[in-house]
DNA sequence: TCACTAAATGAAAATCAATTTCAATAGCAA
DNA sequence: TTGCTATTGAAATTGATTTTCATTTAGTGA
């Protein structure tokens, strides 16, 4: 890592270790707050716009891609194997991810067709996770008065 | 329109009207920013929020739908025929449409297989446009000891 | 080892789109 | 008309992101 790094001109520090590494560890679709909570709890001297950084820093060389979901929120999310897309509960806020290989040829013919340099695809499933829905049916057993239906509403930028 | 908002508890009003009719005119994949000045050239007293509000009520209706690129400004899409996905140009920040019928269809399937349900798509195919390249190759032709590659970085949320 | 230089850091400030607040205004139903 | 409520416009707030800047540090090579 510390020569993959230095090819490029960069320099390791501790903070840097420590970032990649959490980093790592998460895995996927880490916010910035998130990455910098873990990080805070190793090193809480690290500042957030060191995590910022280095998340940045991350994209910048190839190993990890932002992810934006229209929440107001960019998670990281680390580049592996094969293409995927990601399902988006709209209740709890949570990701799945899906296989791609066949969409994306698809998608790639279309660009193709339309004469568009392809740099990279955005999939994305914005419903309602199974584990939300059967949460949702239990409670329409207790209640069968009224009908408290899953909040669908878009999530505000505030807490 | 007026009875269709009422309808719905809304009431019209003059500036309610311009941006909604502003709205239609521009068309897709409109920013509040440009809405907003379209309806300022039309009457300056109307406010910001008036149109943002609005557009936002356009939505809730059910008339467009918003669309999040990563570039850190919402569009919004009226809601019109079949689904589509969006080219992205990297370059030039322009968005194109493409038909989504097929792909749709996998996507269900996808879904369906994962137990989620499913409330929207959102396809994107991010690159380079035919015609930002074009002005690319013209340049190359010209500079042909240099190669001023075209900056694929993403943009800065700042103007 | 030591000194130098560019890169990195942390705190604070700035930015920016999005959203809310609030007092004043204006639809519209009765 | 009257009264109630939705709507408006300006300004303030929010929350995520990004920059600034003074200081520290990593890595280089003498
Ligand atoms: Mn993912
Ligand atoms: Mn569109
Ligand atoms: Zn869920
Ligand atoms: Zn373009």
């Amino acid at each position: 890592m510390r020569e993959f790094l230095k090819t490029k001109g960069y320099k390791m520090t501790p903070q840097r270790e420590l970032v990649f590494r959490s980093f790592f560890e998460l895995g996927e679709h880490v916010s910035v707050d998130e990455l910098f909570d873990r990080v805070k709890r190793i090193d809480k001297a690290v500042g957030y716009s060191t995590v910022w950084r280095n998340l940045k820093l991350i994209c910048e060389v190839g190993l990890a891609r932002e992810v934006t979901v229209g929440d107001g929120v960019t998670r990281y999310d680390r580049v592996t194997r094969k293409p995927h897309g990601h399902f988006y509960c709209l209740n709890c806020k949570s990701l799945q991810e899906f296989d791609l290989n066949e969409i994306a040829g698809r998608l790639s013919k279309v660009a193709t067709a339309e004469k568009f340099a392809t740099e990279s695809f955005k999939v994305e499933i914005e419903g309602v996770c199974q584990s939300c829905r059967d949460k949702e049916n239990k409670k329409a057993k207790r209640t069968l008065s009224t009908s408290p239906k899953i909040s669908r509403t878009k999530p505000s930028r505030q807490k």
